[in-house]
DNA sequence: TTGCAGTGAGACGCA
DNA sequence: TTTGCGTCTCACTGCAAC
């Protein structure tokens, strides 16, 4: 019989000596079931280092009594880097231990060199069968017995999977879920602090509270797990599991000796690859992971990200701190808003979720990791998975991981602005420029000519400058791999163009469209990354160059034109505006450069400083666009942005200097009278290092080194939040976590002095405004 | 001890 | 665990002047 069916969740298990592959998702109607796929083979490939290979496939084949660990092995015809080579691929019954074996085999042979033994099993089986998560595929299959597995049916897979067309995912249970913690001085620690409250909800409406009663956590755990087996959902949605909820659940589970088995399989969740946590079956999803995607917001709470998501109302204060909940809990008067701030939590979380899974789906099919990767996988790797499938299908071998000496080469051109206010200014820029000419160029791993290496028939392009060469044909793995990526993206913009903005469908191929986007443009980064199997400086060093070429040469043709060029960074240039001449510029940048040049926003005027990468411009509806100011920086104080904001406002808008300074004024002496909300005086920074490792005192580590005193656990990357003080002389001296702190012993004239004019000054001073002024 | 110039650490943003 | 380019603040160092 035939089953349709949608990857949710992959996981493999050796049964009985032998592998197999297990496949959790949905069939057509919506029932969750599972498909065991019994026919890989795990194996890795083996070839010489020199001397052929026929020789060495005989030595194995002499040896295999010492080689119990091989079924069989034969010689395939593969490429590395585009040279044809012939390896060996070894067939092996265990899919865990390729690496040993592989390394075994070295040792035994003393010669050749392994390839893809570093590949989890999985993995291997979705890129082999070119199966992509989260989207339909067909199997025949035969229906097997379920023992045991919390799903509604098991298939044995009789055929290889067959993908099929369909936008439409399945429904999907989610659930979301908070636990609340009772750790004294703020920091829990699972062999002590009990769990007190665990909230849940799902996306049909049904919400619970598992309420400690007398700080015993042992029944709401069990409680809790009953609970999630009985809504059985498909996605696990919150804020902070991997690190922080799941790891804390499954260790106060086991000192209490509690079966925590959520997953589908009967099993407990546990860490797996890219620090995620895996629920077997489900898709564990993290919105912490996911929160990059908004980078307007600075400190990535989930109460931030809901204000900015507009979930919250402004103003509404729902943070409990750590620090506070055993006093809320203890009190039983206040227990009633723990409660709810725990419930509130749940809810945000499943509302968050919504506006992230379709990316998540879209990519996690893309890139062709299992939907619990893509938030904990690094760009690079994203990046590489999506490679790796490529080459599978091209004959290439996945390249080791080398270790390469680290080495910085140069990059986009910046060009100094032209500071001061300016009318009517167009931005013009190349769009993907990078990958554009990473194809325009050849410009691949596969496609460089090592120095003293004739040139082919076909002919290269020489980099300018650096002078690496590439051929010009065959098309190489990354112009093969950016030209489908981009082709595909503007077939989809075509196919959004005819659909309306608020359907389903719009927001599929929107999705897939940024996730495309996503990759396109991390693929020259993922060039210059040491740890890239395929990394290459040259194909780094070389597109980098032909950037700094082209828009310099785009410049030149401006200026030869008659536009005035105002600034320029990378792939862009800023020109005061002239329909005529920037049509002409188009014209002739399109034909000379073969890279495409578009006008973006014209400003109705632009203010620059000296300074690089720093600016403000006026759009045609009103709004500023902000651009490297302390207004989008996270490391200033509120008030000083507010300042800044209103500064830039009334100077392009009204360009009313005076008022600018006034309102400079306002703020200094709502500051000194204390009527400055408190929480505009908080400066975050992030510890970047372990505190040991820093080298200089500094503000955030010292208020770092006093939470952590205080009894608080910290963690790398997470933010501090300090406030400066009159104490000491020094900065570090002076600072102390806001929470500690309170309005007598604010330095104001370090906020007067060292935050709000230094900002305001920063546009001010181009109109030789002094900080006496302000005063 | 104070003032100050020069340098580097550290954080964060742009493309 | 994508790159280089760039700004800005503050700590630290060494030296001169007091």
């Amino acid at each position: 019989m035939k089953v349709s069916f949608w990857l949710l969740d992959i996981g493999y298990e050796v049964v009985e000596d032998s592998p197999e592959i297990r496949l959790w998702g949905f069939d057509g109607d919506g029932n969750r079931i599972l498909v065991i796929d019994r026919s890989l083979t795990p194996y890795f490939y083996f070839a010489p280092k020199e001397g052929s290979v026929e020789s060495l496939y005989d030595q194995i084949t002499k040896l295999k009594g010492e080689l119990p660990y091989i079924i069989r092995h034969h010689i395939v015809e593969k490429k590395i880097f585009g040279k044809p080579i012939k390896a060996i691929k070894v067939d092996c019954k265990n899919p865990d231990n390729l690496s040993k074996y592989a390394n075994h085999l070295k040792k035994t042979l003393n010669a050749g060199s392994s390839f893809e033994d570093d590949v989890r099993f999985s993995m291997r089986y979705l890129v082999d069968k070119e199966v992509n998560p989260c989207s339909w595929m067909e199997f025949e299959v035969e229906e097997i017995k379920n023992e045991n597995f919390r799903i509604d049916q098991i298939y044995l897979a009789k055929s290889n999977p067959k993908k099929l067309d369909g936008l439409a995912p399945p429904k999907f249970r989610v659930l979301s879920f908070d636990i609340i913690v009772y750790g004294v001085k703020g920091a829990a620690k699972a062999a002590q602090d009990p769990i007190i409250i665990i909230s849940a909800m799902d996306n049909k409406g049904v919400k619970t509270q598992f309420i400690s009663e007398n700080k015993d956590d042992e029944t709401i755990i069990e409680k809790f797990r009953n609970f999630v087996n009985e809504v059985d959902p498909d996605i696990v949605v919150s804020y902070e599991a991997n690190q922080v909820h799941l790891p804390y659940l499954i260790s106060r589970a086991e000192s209490h000796g509690i079966d925590f088995s959520i997953n589908r399989d009967g099993g407990v969740p546990h860490r797996s690859v890219y620090g995620h946590v895996s629920v077997t079956g489900r898709a564990n999803l993290d919105l912490y992971d996911f929160s990059d995607e908004f980078p307007q917001v600075k400190v990535k709470s989930l109460e931030n990200i809901a204000h900015f998501l507009g979930l919250l109302k402004t103003g509404e204060s729902v943070v409990i701190d750590d620090f506070d909940i055993p006093s809320f809990w203890d009190a039983e008067e206040n227990r009633q808003r723990l409660l709810r701030f725990s419930e509130t939590r749940a809810q945000l979380v499943l509302q968050i979720s919504q506006a992230i899974l379709d990316n998540a789906i879209q990519l996690s099919t893309l890139v062709g990791l299992p939907l619990d990767h893509i938030g904990t996988a690094a760009t690079g790797f994203k990046v590489e998975w999506y490679l790796m499938r490529h080459a599978h299908r091209i004959g290439e071998l996945f390249p080791n991981r080398l270790e390469h000496p680290y080495y910085t080469y140069e990059g986009g051109l910046v060009l100094p602005p032209k500071p001061g206010i300016h009318n009517n200014v167009m931005v013009l820029d190349f769009k993907s420029m990078y990958p554009n000419i990473m194809i325009s160029k050849n410009i691949s791993p596969d496609t460089l000519i090592q120095p003293g290496e004739p040139e082919p028939p076909e002919g290269v392009w020489e980099a300018p400058k650096v002078g690496y060469r590439f051929r010009r044909a065959p098309s190489g793995f990354y112009k093969e791999v950016l030209t489908d990526l981009i082709k595909r993206r503007s077939e989809i913009s075509i196919k959004m163009r005819e659909l309306d903005e608020g359907s389903f469908e719009y927001r599929i191929l929107d999705a897939q469209q940024r996730a495309i986007k996503l990759l396109t443009n991390a693929t020259y980064g993922y060039a210059g990354w040491l740890g890239a199997r395929w990394y290459s400086k040259a194909v780094a060093e070389t597109t980098s160059a032909w950037g700094r070429e082209t828009i310099q040469n785009t410049i030149k043709l401006a200026k030869v034109i008659g536009l005035e060029v105002i600034y320029s960074d990378t792939d862009s240039i800023f020109v005061v505006y002239d329909q005529a001449k920037v049509e002409e510029l188009l014209e002739r940048v399109k034909k000379a450069l073969g890279l495409e040049i578009k006008p973006e926003t014209i400003y109705r005027s632009i203010l620059f400083t000296e300074a690089k990468k720093r600016y403000c411009g006026l759009l045609p509806d009103g709004r500023l666009d902000i651009v490297g100011l302390e207004v989008i920086r996270g490391d200033w104080a509120e008030v000083s942005k507010k300042v800044q904001e209103d500064v830039l406002g009334i100077v392009l808008r009204e360009r009313d200097i005076k008022k600018a300074i006034e309102v400079v004024k306002k703020y200094i002496s709502e500051l000194r009278d204390r009527k400055t909300p408190f929480k505009d005086l908080i400066i975050w920074k992030t510890l970047t290092k372990p505190i040991e490792k820093y080298k200089v005192k500094t503000a955030h580590v010292e208020a770092a080194l006093m939470l952590k005193k205080a009894g608080r656990s910290l963690s790398l990357g997470d933010k501090i939040g300090y406030i400066i003080t009159l104490n000491g002389s020094k900065l570090y001296e002076k600072a102390k976590p806001y929470n500690f702190a309170s309005w007598d012993e604010i330095d104001l004239d370090y906020y007067v002095e060292n935050q709000i004019k230094p900002a305001a000054l920063r546009i001010l001073e181009q109109f030789n405004i002094t900080s006496e002024e302000l005063n």
